[in-house]
DNA sequence: TCGTTCGTATGACAATGTCACACGAACGAC
DNA sequence: GTCGTTCGTGTGACATTGTCATACGAACGA
């Protein structure tokens, strides 16, 4: 027995997994309406039954990956080990998802978290990531060391997707880039503790 | 007196205005081939006599941006003051450009350097910038701390475009966030002079 | 002076996002 | 069980855009 409703959620899901295969392939230009709809095994004008445009679809792409990247870095909080290690695996965490997966990726980051739904998945990201980020620094500085993280996570992910980070002109890994700034973290907290304020306050 | 080859340069040099021009005011979307002819005051297919394809006029966009940040940090360099300051102000200014012009600056980092001029443009900017980086950290350790520094910029840009870095919410700002690098290297750098090697070896 | 070259204008075509409309089956009320 | 309704879907149509083929026309060189 299939209720429409059933179907329709189905097709649904089949639109989303279309969308999500066909970025990953040929990113986002290969993400058309027509062919996701026949990766889905609908017409073209089908899509607009279940997104208003394009953009939503996409942006509904954005936000399970998101909120999956949410889960992945809420995990690591319980792994055990120095904070200092989970603190370097979950910015790698950030780096991987650019490395396998470089078209959602930068669909993630090409535009402002502007639906509430995006705008909680996002909320999500940044409150696992700043308890990580706390257990190394502390609860004052988590804010200003998870901004800055964060910004350098997104800045070695985009250049290496890009290739401006190319090793064999640097030297030097997107691993060992964020290795050098989690060192430099964990010693400068572990150099004044008590106040736990390393580097330069703003 | 006009000859033909004054009037086609002029042309491409309207070109190209009209689209840097356009890609400011309405992003990459707005610049249409239609759309920069017409600003030009040319048809729809004069600027194929310029340029092989649209892409290949919007790389040009980015080639000069390149080449006139490579100019900016190229400046900096001989500005007096201590080295420190002017590291920082490399650093902003490659925030800067993304601020002043964001749809440029996405467009810049949104694609490998993959004709040989934008290659060399970016190879410019780089060693400027490294030249820079090389005052405060010394040469040998010049390659590492500039990717890092490089990355975080970009990080920086990216995440401030896009809304992602909101002061209100991180309660810092994306010139404090280079604050705070900038001094975390100088005093890790001032504290192991000689090695001038500071925080982990990759 | 005359044929050539080359920048430009125009027509045309395919691809794409989007809307209006029609069909048809599941659904709910009686 | 019947019937009008709802809603997901398919299809035709249109505007926009990148791109190519072709034609025109003025500057150029011999």
């Amino acid at each position: 027995m299939v209720t429409r409703a059933e179907t329709a959620a189905a097709t649904r899901r089949a639109l989303v997994r279309a969308a999500s295969e066909l970025l990953d392939e040929g990113g986002t230009d290969a993400v058309t309406l027509r062919a996701v709809g026949a990766r889905a095994g609908v017409s073209r004008g089908a899509p607009y039954g279940h997104f208003e445009n394009k953009e939503r679809l996409l942006a509904r792409l954005t936000v399970d990956a998101w909120n999956s990247l949410a889960d992945e870095v809420e995990r690591l909080r319980a792994v055990p080990g120095r904070p200092g290690s989970r603190l370097e695996r979950a910015v790698l965490a950030l780096v991987g998802i650019s490395r396998r997966r470089p078209h959602l990726y930068a669909l993630m980051f090409s535009t402002p978290a502007d639906t509430p739904e995006a705008a909680a998945a996002a909320r999500r990201l940044e409150r696992a990531f700043l308890a990580i980020v706390a257990d190394v620094v502390g609860e004052a500085d988590s804010l200003r060391y998870g901004a800055l993280l964060m910004s350098s996570a997104h800045g070695i992910a985009g250049l290496e997707r890009t290739g401006h980070l190319a090793e064999e002109k640097w030297r030097i890994s997107g691993d060992q880039l964020v290795s050098m700034l989690i060192d430099g973290i964990v010693r400068s907290g572990a150099r004044n503790t008590g106040s736990a304020r390393g580097m330069a306050p703003g």
